[in-house]
DNA sequence: TGTTGATGTTCAAACGTTTGAATGGTATAT
DNA sequence: ATATACCATTCAAACGTTTGAACATCAACA
């Protein structure tokens, strides 16, 4: 039997090995064949020797079903779009495989797209997403994410959306978020556990949406132990897309906060990289951490773990933030059909205090010493 | 005009607005309406007024193409599949970027998965990429890539591969990567520039492909010196899946060198996280980098940049090998019609110094005192 | 008067798959 | 004998788009 022979031809003008393929190699009909090969439920009616032998021949000729003639036909995509506003930043991977691991589960696929911070991207890709007929769409708004009315077209063609990073429940989009007033406090309180009192806040860029209720929730820690922040202490990063710029931001002000000469003995950082930024300035005007000075993160990503010392930080769950949203996303799609549109919902995850290297207890001595000379070194 | 009405009632039955109902609101064949917003070349005989009229059309009621049907009758999918062996590696991310970049401007579309270490998953993503018929595939092999034969079931279909980041030419298919050997010896190099003799050096795992051209370099920069390695100041790591492993690797050795009573000033690192491992081995002694002893690493990741001090490393062009594998797939695919394929070619691209604080020339009467007793803390 | 050549639009087939309905069987029950 | 049920397979239409060929209209030229 030449049938391989056949398939080659066939591949080598068209490209692609298809049912027709596969029917003609095996003397059957296209249907036969696809009914087999999808395991449509009429599959049980077909001779258990003829589907041995239609697999056989269809691994034989390297078929792979076209998913594009299969959506076009089934009317349903199997795909749901994940659009990263930027996925190089390390907020993102968790939060993505959170999401694929859930999705997979449900027999879907992810479409994933990365903005790379840029507005125009953002839009083109959420076009791309409803051209290949994604049926849901995540959106993970890790960093500054402004209002694009793209969201409303989503919409036009009933696409559900569910949002990660940010609370658009406002706009009718179901929204998973860390609660960042809690990790705000979570990580004032440990400061003020371990007997810091004059405590520097590095806040979050104003366009962020995570800097406000964090920057609440430092507050109304402080103010339940019954201390004040002291305002020359308190500093603010830029508005910037680059999501590296923390890094810089922290090394300025740590910089700053020195030369300011008004005492400190912790710093709450906005997230991560801004705390490595204050450890690296720190460092360079020949103070330790946490010997002279303790600092705490927000995020808990991998450079936060790995650095030395290992970053005090506050842990989001991103992966349970990525399978949420997958599953409230799948949920809705389960409930297409009934019109009474399942209302937007705010899930608002708890984060959870990740104690490292970064923090200890203030030196007594030292507490209102820091202004010592900077550029003493230790050894 | 109740266009938009029809238009409404449609995509409430059907989900989606098509050609067919543009061209209803138009009082258009369906024909013209694709002609005019595919902007096919027939395009210029349709007259400008009816081009407006059908654009604005396809604005009001929200009509995006669709891709599979698309796909399906133009037999070009336009789309790149990126199979990455592990995404949230942080090599991954630059290229993908340089991949994305180039495809982007070339009109493609880059279809990115993840196998997240998983062979199990790399197989299913790789049928999947086949299923939705990607033109091309780029393979990113960070870590660990053991053979599997889904790549000739790729070939199979005629679908050119690109691999980054490992030379399979011996199989012919195109390869590009970092130009290891040269990137080992430059490390080395550096180290032996600042004086330093007595160098330590950790191996990458038996089972990946960059670990044994590193160490071939940096021997062969040593011996150029005329300098001994000393076998006790080898180590390797072990074979793990798991990247993050490097870091704990690093952490290991560089406590049991330090065990080990002989002594050294300098360490060689495979890659960034087992430098970090190592920094943190030694800090966590009592020693400090790099005053008592230097580090290097390899690869150039965020982590390394961004922790104190920061790591002196070889950074890989990620971004323009990523770029440069799109660029090579891209033309496989301009030239396949003409049968003779163009032979697999093998692109090793020069890695370069970064010069950061973790390295500094050993100081000299510590040389051969780094037995000194290891728990002895310096403050 | 017929030919050529634009211009503006439509026909109809095709891409690869799925699936409800239909086909022709054979065996069992009425 | 006819009806019923089941088995194994095929028909044909449809999904939304593209595109070579065709059509109709009008103008200008031989």
């Amino acid at each position: 039997m030449n049938g391989a022979g056949i398939g080659n031809m066939t591949r080598l003008e068209r490209g692609h090995v298809t049912l027709s393929d596969v029917a003609r190699a095996c003397h059957l009909s296209v249907s036969t064949v696809s009914i087999v090969l999808s395991e449509a439920p009429l599959s049980r009616h077909v001779a258990e020797a003829t589907r041995q032998r239609i697999r056989v021949m269809a691994e034989r000729l390297g078929y792979h079903p076209d998913v594009h003639a299969r959506s076009l036909r089934r009317r349903r995509t199997q795909t749901i779009g994940v659009l990263a506003f930027d996925m190089s930043d390390p907020f993102c991977i968790p939060v993505v495989h959170g999401i694929e691991e859930t999705l997979q589960a449900a027999k879907y696929f992810s479409l994933q797209v990365n903005a790379q911070t840029q507005r125009m991207l953002f839009d083109r890709y959420l076009r791309m997403l409803l051209e290949r007929r994604a049926e849901g769409v995540i959106v993970i708004a890790s960093w500054v994410f402004e209002e694009t009315n793209l969201l409303a077209d989503i919409e036009k063609n009933n696409v559900p959306v569910v949002i990660v990073g940010r609370d658009l429940t406002a706009r009718r989009i179901t929204s998973v978020l860390v609660d960042n007033h809690a990790g705000g406090a979570l990580a004032m309180r440990h400061l003020l556990d371990l007997g810091h009192r004059r405590i520097a806040v590095i806040r979050g860029p104003e366009e962020m949406f995570d800097s406000e209720p964090r920057w609440q929730g430092i507050r109304d820690a402080a103010c339940a132990a019954g201390i004040q922040i002291d305002p020359r202490l308190t500093f603010q990063l830029p508005n910037q897309v680059n999501p590296r710029s923390g890094f810089e931001g922290g090394l300025r002000f740590a910089k700053d906060m020195l030369a300011s000469g008004v005492p400190f003995t912790g710093v709450l950082a906005f997230d991560d990289l801004t705390a490595l930024g204050v450890v690296r300035g720190l460092s360079e005007a020949g103070l330790h951490v946490p010997g002279d000075c303790s600092v705490l993160g927000f995020d808990d990503i991998l450079s936060a773990a790995i650095s030395t010392p290992g970053i005090t930080t506050i842990h989001q769950p991103l992966h349970e933030m990525g399978t949420l949203a997958a599953q409230r996303l799948l949920e809705t799609l389960d409930h297409k059909g009934e019109s009474r549109a399942p209302k937007a919902r705010l899930h608002r995850l708890g984060p959870e205090l990740v104690v490292r290297t970064s923090s200890a207890p203030p030196i007594p001595e030292t507490e209102f010493k820091s202004q010592r000379s900077p550029v003493r070194v230790d050894k």
